[in-house]
DNA sequence: AAGATTGGTTAGCCTTGCCTAACCACATAA
DNA sequence: TTATGTGGTTAGGCAAGGCTAACCAATCTT
């Protein structure tokens, strides 16, 4: 199975999480998203098959390289876009969640246009 | 139902097909979105009971009211959006693909913040 | 020690939205 | 007039990604 948003959704708020406490479980990806421990069982088993993510003895749920690699990849979409948005004057909410749809859509040509051009925006 | 990007992007082909040639049929809406015949019959079947499509006598599909508005706001995303990506050097191909992709997920303040700017990046 | 709570998994269902196969109606052509 | 081709619909299937119900295991708690 090729990443689709849902997928990236998880391994981002894994990497969230991750920098906060270290020792994510199931239920605190669930509790983050809103959804039922059996949506986030099969996800992170999905992400596992993947090898994005393993989980150590304890059953605490870690990122790959490669996983990790891929969440800062939409993480930096993320807060990029909501700065962006918040830069044009969007709300903080409404960037917020516009950033974290349309995160996962962006062709990496277009992202790194898009964050060259907000370099210059920003910095005049 | 609520209109979701499937039945969006099928109202947007309908609205750029109707531009050139006002008898559109449901097989032409599926070889321009890639789509089987079924396909076009069931989803155009829910446009018409959402009141954003109807078909005349001969079987034409034609947008309602509502449904060109709906149809317009997606299309006028669409463009605006491949022009910006094209301005920031994105390649036609890309900035299409990716514009096609995000004009679903963006909200009416965000895409008014973009626009804004885009009229001061654009002018200037 | 016996229950209750907590976290994870399994089973099974629902919706969206695509597909193929098959059928029907009509129009044109042999 | 029968046969073929075109367009639309119906039936049924599949994958993604949510959900609840129910169960299991481990840990508290009394």
């Amino acid at each position: 199975m090729t990443m689709r948003e849902s997928g990236e959704m998880y391994l981002e708020t894994i990497y969230i999480l991750s920098r906060e406490s270290s020792s994510v479980r199931g239920i605190d990806v669930g509790a983050y998203m809103g959804f039922s421990k059996p949506s986030v069982s099969r996800a992170v088993g999905l992400l596992k098959k993947e090898g994005l993510v393993m989980t150590d003895e304890q059953g605490f749920i870690k990122l790959t390289g490669e996983g990790e690699a891929r969440a800062k990849r939409i993480y930096e979409r993320h807060t990029l876009l909501t700065r962006l948005f918040i830069d044009l004057g969007v709300d903080e909410e409404t960037a917020t969640e516009d950033a974290c749809r349309i995160e996962h859509y962006l062709s990496d040509k277009t992202f790194d246009a898009i964050k060259k051009h907000a370099k210059q925006y920003g910095d005049k």
